[in-house]
RNA sequence: GGGGGCGUGGUCCAGUGGUCUAGGACGUUGGCCUUUCAAGCCAAAGAUCGCGGGUUCAAAUCCCGUCGCCCCUACCA
């Protein structure tokens, strides 16, 4: 029997990064079986659930490239099905009416047992769980059965999802068991955690999708790293590529305790695939994420410097449009013969032939000689006066890249800023 | 309250009876490099494996208890 795995996420806001993780384990075991990965939206709760909440969903999963084969399947669009359950359960006595609403009949005394691929056994007591609602007194279905339905429906063979689900899974088996139905094998895979330990929120920092996409993580560096928040290979293997990924990932593996989303591990793993992109590619990255274009040459100077793509512009800004010069920056920089230094630094690059990062540096190095300075003295004070700032790409290719006028125009206007404050 | 799950340095992962005087990564600290910031390289600190007891020649690993955290206990999902 071949693989069917479901990701059902609820419509009821944005796609966070443990949601992503989940469709990102249902993909990686689908892909590496040859199994079929299945998208269901459970957008049952009517006032929670939103179409903008829905494609936004499926947005992030299109830019974390996580394909799906069948789907996007809405619950809600299935609960004629739901409604057919129902009334079968009433029929064969599984479910009775309670005050307009239906509830779910189950046993005083005995246990319910299920294996779960990460967690082992679990054995529930039917004395802790009472009889639920399967349908609301308007009509509409509740979650445990649409689920229960909908897993039997689409012949899904694997759940995959988080331990918040652990309880819930006794009663969904209840219901198959009651509809005659198959029940698949279940995985239950840790909840995410913020550094407070509380469940992973809005107030954790970059937690949805969108605001990893916006911060310029590679989807590529997110996969791999929510990857190893909760499964790991062996002891040392950190960096893996999707087809890795897809080739060593098992179930078995996952750990059973929750995890901490990491901004700063991230950060670090997504420089670290962001320095192995050609230029070219980082370019074109780059450019989608400000929907602009950027120059070649100011990508390739910058790549060294930046963790994730939105740390171009504050880097390398300069290069497109001329900035303010920061004051603090330009004090500091600029005390005991400042503008002297300056002076000759413009000078020397005015004279500079061919402009390129190679004069420039042999340029400026001698003013430092003829100054008797040390290079910061010198290479300070030109990189506040063209970047604005005390931050850039190294200062020779920052200069070389900028042009000799452009560059010449920004230390005039620098130091004519200077005698005007 | 009831039921379920989890507990290895600040964080993630590895280790399920001896090779663990607990391994790798992020982070932190120091150093090198050096024109800023990073990156890179080198080094260090940091864990009585939640706690207590037991089994055993031997326990992070097995057993019992205990504490803490999380989830479910909705006509939410």
């Amino acid at each position: 029997m071949s693989i069917r795995v479901r990701f059902a996420p609820s419509p009821t806001g944005v796609l966070h990064i443990g949601g992503a993780r989940t469709a990102l384990y249902n993909w990686l075991f689908a892909r590496g079986r040859n199994g079929t990965f299945v998208l269901r939206i459970e957008d049952t709760d009517r006032e929670r659930s939103t179409p903008e909440n829905v494609d936004q969903i499926l947005e992030a999963l299109r830019w974390l490239e996580l394909d799906w084969d069948e789907g996007p399947a809405s619950q809600w669009e299935r609960r004629e099905r739901h409604a057919d359950a129902v009334d079968q359960l009433l029929e064969s006595g599984h479910a009775y009416e309670d005050e307009g609403a239906v509830r779910f009949r189950v046993p005083d005394e005995g246990e319910i047992t299920f294996q779960d691929a990460v967690l082992g056994d679990i054995t529930n007591p039917y004395s802790a769980i009472n009889d639920f609602v399967i349908r609301r007194s308007d009509g509409s279905p509740l979650y445990n059965l649409a689920v229960a339905v909908d897993d039997r429906d689409m012949g899904v063979t694997h759940v995959v999802r988080g331990q918040d689900h652990v309880s819930n899974t006794p009663r969904q088996l209840m219901l198959l068991r009651a509809l005659g139905a198959e029940p698949p094998a279940y995985a239950h895979i840790p909840l995410l955690h913020g550094p407070d330990g509380r469940k992973l929120s809005k107030r954790h920092g970059a937690a949805s999708v969108q605001e990893l996409r916006d911060a310029g993580y590679l989807p590529e560096a997110v996969r791999n790293y929510v990857a190893l928040l909760g499964w790991g290979y062996d002891e040392s293997t950190t960096f893996m590529t999707t087809e890795e990924l897809v080739e060593r990932f098992s179930l078995e593996r996952v750990s059973r305790n929750p995890a901490v989303f990491d901004e700063q591990k991230l950060r670090w793993m997504n420089g670290r695939y962001l320095r192995e992109l050609e230029p070219a590619e980082l370019a074109r990255r780059i450019e989608g994420l400000y929907g602009r274009e950027v120059p070649l040459e100011a990508v390739e100077i910058s790549q060294d410097k930046m963790q994730a793509l939105a740390d171009f512009w504050p880097l390398a800004g300069f290069l497109v449009e001329r900035r303010e010069i920061d004051q603090q920056a330009w004090d500091r920089v600029m005390r005991d013969g400042g503008p002297e230094r300056l002076r000759a630094a413009r000078e020397a690059l005015q004279q500079a032939e061919p402009f390129d990062s190679e004069t420039v540096e042999r340029a400026l190095r001698e003013v430092v000689e003829r100054l008797e300075v040390k290079p910061r003295d010198v290479f300070q004070p030109v990189r506040v006066a063209i970047t604005g700032t005390t931050v850039s790409p190294g200062i020779f290719e920052s200069v070389a890249a900028l042009g000799r006028d452009e560059t010449l125009a920004r230390i005039d206007a620098a130091l004519e800023h200077e005698t005007n404050s």
